[in-house]
DNA sequence: TAAAAATGTGTAATCGGTTACACATCAGGA
DNA sequence: TCCTGATGTGTAACCGATTACACATTTTTA
């Protein structure tokens, strides 16, 4: 691999003059522009990022900390978080913390130690985030701190799950409320919980966690003893699919007998049947947008908003009833 | 941050001497250990990960080129490689190339910079892999050359799939085969026509990308004009489920109507309805051991097999009737 | 036309580690 | 007792870039 001297050497120029070529900083001259790139040219000579990184202290990396890829709402959110870390001549490193704040802090640490652009955070992360000068955003999931985020509105979204469902003609409604460790997850209760209220419906509340299976047991569990409800909020896509499964196993007609709304828009609910109506989370914009902030506070842009929220958007597939609408 | 000069200082040591102890190479005296141990305490010291790959040309990096992680299956490969790298050390560099060479291409240079010490490609990449010295481990695709590799084997388990389907009375079938380059969907199309030949069966082959909407729009016009069809092995899951869709559709019974049988082994395949019956790769299994095989690579260590395969296993559920078996 | 500003370039230190090599000390075997 | 090999340590070069600073030349400006 050729290095920057050789490039000087049969450019016959210095190395500095050479960096300078390269980074584009500082002047030079017609001439040795010239030799230069034709030296690059001839000696196939491509910088070297870690020399350049140990150099400036600021490497091209950027640090994607989530719970879980396999968790079908972060495949989509790293997608784009990578399109747009491509597109800026970024590269992710992808740190699954399955919310386990050892690990997470062991990411934080190895990140920091390749000297990574920014970091990404889409994790509970209680307070890890604090020490460092790195330029971070949180995603989803906003921990404690003042760090600029993207989030969903949710208290919006989960609103829009419950006027539906009233709009359908749900009487009693389970609402299969997420973790209570979740921010997110109370927000979107007191949203659903806004749109319901006076409107003279019976509910039940059960925690669950965003795991299927558990959410399909509970829900099995719950709706044999109260075989009456007609209206279930799964406060995920996966919670929501869970219980879809409960009535089915419960021989519960879907949209007919019950109805059911779930949250977060994930890839999965457009495949079952019936396809789960939800409010969809805009996952790729919110990873867009996230990359977005993290590459402006890298490269040191003015941020306008420090907190950026965006809207969900109810999609309405086949788990509730069209009639009324 | 305090440098490995700063603990030499400290230690009254020179840096030497702290490098090896820092590396476990070359001799350290029990009294300079103590010492040093005693400096990086009190000094917070943490190893600069860049400086140590400038200098020995190889990080803790690892690469991971992927077609495309929403794509469902590469979310859990990527969990298992990073788990694996995560226990061993390393970090993943998550790569998207869509497939494109372009994009492939970068990744490589822009891997190779950061002197990354392998990487794991699972994409078509003809041929571009050649020139360089790093560890490479082809996962799932194998390009022409004879990299190390780790792939499922194709061939039988689609044969364990058209037996299935024969076994389970299917008289007429519609095979999605899958895109022309991949080397893995011919394999599958292969083992499966062995297992149905010489059984009478009558068999229309067509070819789908792995694409849901696709195949079931390319199923639904072709189970319009032969509806006589009762049997489909999708060459991916995400094919078999278009498929399913287009049954569904069309109003025909699965599986009373029309047997459906995937390949790949994806989540999303439990939560359809019915759920997919399908041959399912060790998806995990093969992440864990590439990544495994890599970092033996990478450690110098030696490899007993450099061309691993892994059988998958049938899943039978619901798109399948179960009376004959 | 002289001073000031802009342009162009090179030298050498620096980022924070690793490691070849030289050298010192010490124990055990002949 | 002398030699040899094991043990322990330091000096300084090196990995491959960036960049502060000094200096030379050219162009503007007054």
């Amino acid at each position: 691999m050729a290095t920057i001297h050789d490039v000087a050497k049969r450019a016959n120029v210095s190395v500095a003059t050479v960096s300078r070529y390269l980074n584009q900083n500082g002047y030079v001259g017609e001439k040795s522009k010239q030799a230069i790139e034709r030296a690059i040219r001839e000696l196939n000579f491509v910088p070297n990022k870690v020399a350049r990184t140990l150099s400036t202290k600021k490497s091209n990396l950027i640090g994607l900390i989530i719970p879980d890829i396999v968790n079908p709402f972060f495949p989509e959110l790293a997608r784009a978080v990578e399109d747009i870390a491509y597109r800026n001549g970024y590269t992710v490193i992808l740190c699954n913390s399955d919310e386990d704040p050892e690990k997470e802090k062991h990411y934080l640490k190895v990140l920091s130690q390749e000297y990574v652009a920014g970091i990404i955070i889409a994790t509970t992360c209680e307070g890890i985030v604090q020490d460092t000068d790195i330029p971070i955003v949180a995603l989803d999931r906003v921990p404690k701190t003042d760090l600029p985020s993207v989030t969903t509105n949710n208290k919006y979204g989960a609103e829009l799950a419950g006027r539906l469902l009233v709009e359908c003609g749900a009487n009693e409604i389970l609402i299969l409320k997420g973790p209570k460790l979740l921010a997110s997850s109370e927000e979107r209760l007191s949203g659903f919980l806004r749109a319901v209220e006076g409107k003279n419906i019976q509910l039940h509340i059960v925690e669950s966690p965003y795991e299927m299976r558990v959410a399909e047991k509970l829900t099995y569990e719950f709706l044999t003893n109260h075989p009456s409800i007609d209206g279930i909020f799964g406060s995920s896509d996966v919670s929501a699919i869970g219980a879809l499964k409960a009535c089915e196993r419960l021989g519960k007609k879907v949209p007919q007998e019950i109805q059911i709304v779930g949250f977060d828009g994930i890839q999965l609910g457009d495949y079952t049947s019936p396809s789960l109506t939800t409010v969809a989370q805009k996952i790729y914009q919110l990873g867009e947008t996230a990359a977005d902030l993290l590459i402006r506070q890298i490269e040191g842009r003015t941020i306008e908003e420090r907190h950026i929220e965006i809207k969900p958007e109810l999609v309405v597939r086949e788990t509730t009833r069209k009639e009324f609408l």
